[in-house]
DNA sequence: ATAAAACATCATTACATACTGATATGATGA
DNA sequence: TCATCATATCAGTATGTAATGATGTTTTAT
Protein backbone atom coordinates (compact mmCIF):
# COMPACT_ATOMS: atom_id res chain seq x y z
CA UNK A 1 0.00 0.00 0.00
CA UNK A 2 1.33 3.38 -1.01
CA UNK A 3 2.35 5.36 1.86
CA UNK A 4 0.90 8.58 0.03
CA UNK A 5 -2.49 6.98 0.34
CA UNK A 6 -2.52 8.53 3.60
CA UNK A 7 -0.80 11.86 2.99
CA UNK A 8 -2.14 13.67 5.99
CA UNK A 9 -0.02 12.20 8.31
CA UNK A 10 3.03 12.65 6.87
CA UNK A 11 2.35 16.69 5.99
CA UNK A 12 1.38 17.07 9.58
CA UNK A 13 4.48 15.67 10.42
CA UNK A 14 6.85 17.46 8.04
CA UNK A 15 5.30 20.41 9.24
CA UNK A 16 5.74 20.09 12.90
CA UNK A 17 9.36 19.17 11.83
CA UNK A 18 9.88 22.55 9.57
CA UNK A 19 9.19 24.24 13.68
CA UNK A 20 12.48 22.90 14.05
CA UNK A 21 14.43 23.60 10.77
CA UNK A 22 15.27 26.80 10.27
CA UNK A 23 18.49 28.52 12.45
CA UNK A 24 16.10 31.04 13.49
CA UNK A 25 13.52 29.55 14.60
CA UNK A 26 15.82 26.52 16.48
CA UNK A 27 17.62 29.95 18.09
CA UNK A 28 14.43 30.78 19.78
CA UNK A 29 13.36 27.09 21.06
CA UNK A 30 17.09 26.85 22.56
CA UNK A 31 16.66 29.90 23.96
CA UNK A 32 13.29 28.68 26.02
CA UNK A 33 14.84 25.72 26.67
CA UNK A 34 16.24 27.52 29.98
CA UNK A 35 12.72 28.91 30.74
CA UNK A 36 10.26 31.36 29.77
CA UNK A 37 11.33 34.40 27.61
CA UNK A 38 9.87 37.59 26.81
CA UNK A 39 9.85 38.50 23.21
CA UNK A 40 12.25 41.17 23.75
CA UNK A 41 14.30 38.94 25.86
CA UNK A 42 14.61 36.27 23.03
CA UNK A 43 15.36 39.68 20.43
CA UNK A 44 18.16 39.83 22.65
CA UNK A 45 18.89 36.48 23.18
CA UNK A 46 19.21 35.21 19.42
CA UNK A 47 20.03 38.72 17.94
CA UNK A 48 17.45 38.53 15.15
CA UNK A 49 15.36 41.75 14.42
CA UNK A 50 12.06 42.09 16.26
CA UNK A 51 9.21 41.45 13.54
CA UNK A 52 11.46 38.25 12.45
CA UNK A 53 11.09 36.92 15.62
CA UNK A 54 7.31 37.68 16.11
CA UNK A 55 6.82 36.05 13.20
CA UNK A 56 8.64 33.34 13.98
CA UNK A 57 6.89 32.69 17.17
CA UNK A 58 3.31 33.29 15.60
CA UNK A 59 4.76 30.34 13.36
CA UNK A 60 5.62 28.34 16.27
CA UNK A 61 2.49 29.23 17.98
CA UNK A 62 0.35 28.50 15.53
CA UNK A 63 1.82 25.09 15.79
CA UNK A 64 1.70 24.15 19.02
CA UNK A 65 5.64 24.53 19.72
CA UNK A 66 5.38 27.21 22.40
CA UNK A 67 2.48 28.92 24.44
CA UNK A 68 1.94 32.88 24.96
CA UNK A 69 1.09 34.48 27.83
CA UNK A 70 0.44 38.15 28.74
CA UNK A 71 1.92 40.17 30.90
CA UNK A 72 1.16 43.64 31.15
CA UNK A 73 2.74 44.76 28.24
CA UNK A 74 4.51 41.89 28.01
CA UNK A 75 4.31 38.57 26.17
CA UNK A 76 6.33 35.40 27.52
CA UNK A 77 6.86 32.91 25.79
CA UNK A 78 7.14 28.60 26.48
CA UNK A 79 7.36 25.67 25.08
CA UNK A 80 4.36 24.36 25.40
CA UNK A 81 5.75 20.52 26.09
CA UNK A 82 8.46 18.81 27.59
CA UNK A 83 8.58 16.75 24.57
CA UNK A 84 9.87 19.95 22.32
CA UNK A 85 12.81 19.99 24.95
CA UNK A 86 13.26 16.28 24.45
CA UNK A 87 13.20 16.37 20.66
CA UNK A 88 15.89 19.31 20.98
CA UNK A 89 17.80 16.99 23.28
CA UNK A 90 17.39 13.70 21.28
CA UNK A 91 18.49 15.32 17.87
CA UNK A 92 21.88 16.99 19.97
CA UNK A 93 22.41 13.08 20.86
CA UNK A 94 22.01 12.32 16.99
CA UNK A 95 24.22 15.32 15.97
CA UNK A 96 26.83 14.26 18.24
CA UNK A 97 27.62 11.03 16.34
CA UNK A 98 26.13 12.17 12.55
CA UNK A 99 27.63 15.94 12.72
CA UNK A 100 30.08 14.82 10.33
CA UNK A 101 28.19 13.87 7.99
CA UNK A 102 25.24 16.54 8.60
CA UNK A 103 28.23 19.57 8.09
CA UNK A 104 29.69 17.79 5.29
CA UNK A 105 26.28 17.91 3.29
CA UNK A 106 26.55 20.72 0.89
CA UNK A 107 23.76 19.43 -1.44
CA UNK A 108 21.76 22.44 -0.54
CA UNK A 109 22.74 25.05 1.26
CA UNK A 110 26.84 25.44 2.82
CA UNK A 111 27.18 26.59 6.36
CA UNK A 112 28.73 30.37 6.10
CA UNK A 113 32.23 30.18 7.54
CA UNK A 114 33.47 33.24 8.99
CA UNK B 1 25.79 35.43 26.25
CA UNK B 2 23.91 35.60 22.48
CA UNK B 3 23.06 31.92 21.79
CA UNK B 4 24.22 33.22 17.83
CA UNK B 5 27.75 33.80 19.20
CA UNK B 6 27.95 29.82 18.58
CA UNK B 7 25.33 29.76 15.44
CA UNK B 8 27.30 25.97 14.52
CA UNK B 9 25.61 23.75 16.58
CA UNK B 10 22.29 25.83 15.70
CA UNK B 11 23.19 25.20 11.86
CA UNK B 12 23.90 21.91 11.91
CA UNK B 13 20.68 20.97 14.34
CA UNK B 14 18.97 23.14 11.72
CA UNK B 15 19.88 21.11 8.77
CA UNK B 16 19.32 17.94 10.80
CA UNK B 17 15.77 18.53 11.23
CA UNK B 18 15.81 19.90 7.57
CA UNK B 19 15.78 16.02 6.51
CA UNK B 20 12.63 15.61 8.33
CA UNK B 21 11.00 18.36 7.23
CA UNK B 22 9.77 17.60 3.85
CA UNK B 23 6.88 15.29 3.09
CA UNK B 24 9.19 13.54 0.51
CA UNK B 25 11.83 12.82 2.61
CA UNK B 26 9.51 11.98 5.48
CA UNK B 27 7.64 9.58 3.32
CA UNK B 28 11.29 7.68 2.79
CA UNK B 29 12.10 7.75 6.18
CA UNK B 30 9.09 6.30 7.02
CA UNK B 31 8.92 3.64 4.70
CA UNK B 32 12.31 2.83 5.99
CA UNK B 33 11.08 2.18 9.64
CA UNK B 34 10.06 -1.60 8.45
CA UNK B 35 13.42 -2.18 7.49
CA UNK B 36 15.84 -1.86 4.38
CA UNK B 37 14.95 -1.18 0.71
CA UNK B 38 15.85 -0.67 -2.67
CA UNK B 39 15.85 2.54 -4.78
CA UNK B 40 13.24 1.14 -6.39
CA UNK B 41 10.43 -0.05 -3.61
CA UNK B 42 11.13 3.37 -2.38
CA UNK B 43 9.76 4.86 -5.53
CA UNK B 44 6.74 2.37 -5.41
CA UNK B 45 5.92 2.87 -1.63
CA UNK B 46 6.09 6.33 -2.04
CA UNK B 47 4.76 7.09 -5.37
CA UNK B 48 7.62 9.81 -6.12
CA UNK B 49 9.29 10.04 -9.04
CA UNK B 50 12.88 8.25 -9.41
CA UNK B 51 14.82 10.94 -9.92
CA UNK B 52 13.43 12.93 -6.63
CA UNK B 53 13.62 10.54 -5.03
CA UNK B 54 17.36 9.51 -5.67
CA UNK B 55 18.06 13.71 -4.90
CA UNK B 56 16.46 12.93 -1.56
CA UNK B 57 18.10 9.97 -0.46
CA UNK B 58 21.70 11.56 -1.81
CA UNK B 59 20.23 14.29 0.63
CA UNK B 60 19.84 12.12 3.69
CA UNK B 61 22.66 10.17 3.05
CA UNK B 62 24.88 13.31 2.87
CA UNK B 63 23.34 13.84 6.29
CA UNK B 64 23.93 10.08 7.71
CA UNK B 65 20.56 9.82 8.43
CA UNK B 66 20.50 6.47 5.91
CA UNK B 67 22.67 4.50 5.01
CA UNK B 68 23.22 2.85 1.56
CA UNK B 69 24.63 -0.63 0.94
CA UNK B 70 25.19 -1.90 -3.38
CA UNK B 71 23.55 -5.25 -3.61
CA UNK B 72 24.35 -5.93 -7.40
CA UNK B 73 22.63 -3.47 -9.41
CA UNK B 74 20.25 -2.51 -6.61
CA UNK B 75 21.17 -0.20 -3.97
CA UNK B 76 19.66 -1.14 -0.20
CA UNK B 77 18.65 2.14 1.45
CA UNK B 78 18.19 1.82 5.39
CA UNK B 79 18.12 4.20 8.33
CA UNK B 80 21.31 4.79 9.79
CA UNK B 81 20.82 5.13 13.42
CA UNK B 82 17.99 3.88 15.63
CA UNK B 83 17.61 7.37 17.13
CA UNK B 84 16.48 8.67 13.56
CA UNK B 85 13.36 6.04 14.14
CA UNK B 86 13.09 7.19 17.72
CA UNK B 87 12.47 11.07 16.78
CA UNK B 88 10.16 9.55 14.36
CA UNK B 89 8.18 7.95 16.99
CA UNK B 90 8.74 11.26 19.28
CA UNK B 91 7.90 13.47 16.93
CA UNK B 92 4.61 10.80 16.66
CA UNK B 93 3.49 11.47 20.09
CA UNK B 94 3.92 15.07 20.07
CA UNK B 95 1.90 15.76 17.28
CA UNK B 96 -0.75 13.46 18.73
CA UNK B 97 -1.38 16.15 21.40
CA UNK B 98 -0.31 19.40 19.26
CA UNK B 99 -1.62 17.71 15.73
CA UNK B 100 -4.84 20.33 16.00
CA UNK B 101 -2.96 23.48 16.16
CA UNK B 102 -0.23 22.23 13.48
CA UNK B 103 -3.10 21.84 11.38
CA UNK B 104 -4.70 25.02 11.71
CA UNK B 105 -1.16 26.20 11.71
CA UNK B 106 -1.92 27.71 7.83
CA UNK B 107 0.65 30.75 8.66
CA UNK B 108 2.93 29.30 5.69
CA UNK B 109 1.54 27.00 3.22
CA UNK B 110 -2.27 25.13 3.46
CA UNK B 111 -1.97 21.60 3.70
CA UNK B 112 -3.90 20.59 0.29
CA UNK B 113 -7.06 19.48 0.53
CA UNK B 114 -8.69 17.02 -1.40
C1' DA C 1 -5.97 62.03 26.44
C1' DT C 2 -1.41 61.54 24.91
C1' DA C 3 2.95 59.43 24.47
C1' DA C 4 5.85 55.72 24.71
C1' DA C 5 6.93 50.90 25.05
C1' DA C 6 6.17 46.07 23.60
C1' DC C 7 4.61 43.32 20.33
C1' DA C 8 2.14 41.93 15.92
C1' DT C 9 1.15 42.33 11.09
C1' DC C 10 1.91 43.46 6.33
C1' DA C 11 4.09 44.00 1.60
C1' DT C 12 8.22 43.45 -0.68
C1' DT C 13 12.36 41.33 -1.98
C1' DA C 14 15.60 37.77 -2.40
C1' DC C 15 16.96 33.31 -2.04
C1' DA C 16 16.52 28.32 -1.22
C1' DT C 17 14.93 24.20 -2.84
C1' DA C 18 11.44 20.66 -4.51
C1' DC C 19 9.96 18.77 -8.81
C1' DT C 20 10.34 17.33 -13.61
C1' DG C 21 12.39 15.39 -17.78
C1' DA C 22 16.51 14.26 -19.98
C1' DT C 23 20.76 12.24 -19.70
C1' DA C 24 24.72 9.85 -17.56
C1' DT C 25 26.78 6.13 -14.83
C1' DG C 26 27.29 1.57 -13.29
C1' DA C 27 26.08 -3.35 -12.95
C1' DT C 28 24.38 -7.65 -14.94
C1' DG C 29 23.38 -11.04 -18.36
C1' DA C 30 23.23 -12.68 -23.15
C1' DT D 1 30.62 -6.40 -26.59
C1' DC D 2 26.02 -4.95 -26.41
C1' DA D 3 21.58 -4.33 -24.41
C1' DT D 4 19.04 -3.63 -20.44
C1' DC D 5 18.01 -2.57 -15.86
C1' DA D 6 18.78 0.20 -11.58
C1' DT D 7 20.30 4.26 -9.92
C1' DA D 8 22.46 8.90 -10.02
C1' DT D 9 23.12 13.47 -11.82
C1' DC D 10 21.95 17.66 -14.16
C1' DA D 11 19.54 22.00 -15.97
C1' DG D 12 15.44 24.48 -15.87
C1' DT D 13 11.36 25.99 -13.69
C1' DA D 14 8.24 27.11 -10.17
C1' DT D 15 7.17 27.72 -5.62
C1' DG D 16 7.89 28.41 -0.67
C1' DT D 17 9.50 31.16 2.74
C1' DA D 18 13.06 33.96 5.55
C1' DA D 19 14.43 38.69 6.25
C1' DT D 20 13.53 43.54 6.19
C1' DG D 21 11.31 48.02 6.94
C1' DA D 22 7.08 50.25 7.66
C1' DT D 23 2.92 50.36 9.91
C1' DG D 24 -0.76 48.74 13.18
C1' DT D 25 -2.32 47.32 17.81
C1' DT D 26 -2.30 46.93 22.71
C1' DT D 27 -0.78 48.18 27.20
C1' DT D 28 1.00 51.27 30.63
C1' DA D 29 2.33 55.62 32.61
C1' DT D 30 1.95 60.59 32.96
Amino acid sequence: MLITANPKAIDLQAKLFRGFSDSSRLSILEALRDGPLTVGEIVQTTGLMQSNVSNHLGCLRDCGLVQAEQQGRYVSYALSDKRVAELLRLADELLADVAKGVYECTRYNVPEEQ
